[in-house]
DNA sequence: TTTCTGACAACAA
DNA sequence: ATTGTTGCCAGAA
């Protein structure tokens, strides 16, 4: 389509690439495509996508590790039930040690 | 076409 | 430290 769909297709590629049991955050991701400030632009991606089983967006979070988005997966807590099953501990919504599980960015 | 909003995050006061 | 505003880009009304 246009130049932007490298920023949109980029996104899909690096959340794909999350390996199990880990995660990132949206402003890694917007940083590592050279905005750091357009978080919220791969939030709008996921949610484009937020139907592909081939992305998996339950592990992307912000930055507190808070699952801000689990309000758009099905149920209301089928986003840390995923993660769970990973092995990540969540805590009132919120990862437990984000630095542990967290993965930077890498094409 | 203009305006507002959105899975966020950084900056200003 | 806390609160409010700005930046990012595209899509919806």
């Amino acid at each position: 389509m246009t130049e932007k769909n490298n920023f949109y297709t980029e996104v899909l590629e690096i959340v794909k690439q999350i390996p199990y049991g880990k995660v990132t955050t949206y402003g890694r991701i917007a940083q590592y495509l050279g905005s750091k400030r357009g978080a919220r632009m791969v939030g709008w991606v996921l949610n484009k996508q937020k139907g592909n089983i081939e992305i998996p967006a339950h592990r992307v979070v912000n930055r507190k590790g808070l699952l801000t988005g689990k309000m758009h997966f099905e149920g209301t807590d089928l986003m840390q039930n995923l993660l769970e099953n990973e092995g990540i501990k969540i805590v009132d919504n919120q990862i437990v040690d984000l630095e542990n599980y967290l993965w930077e960015p890498k094409i």
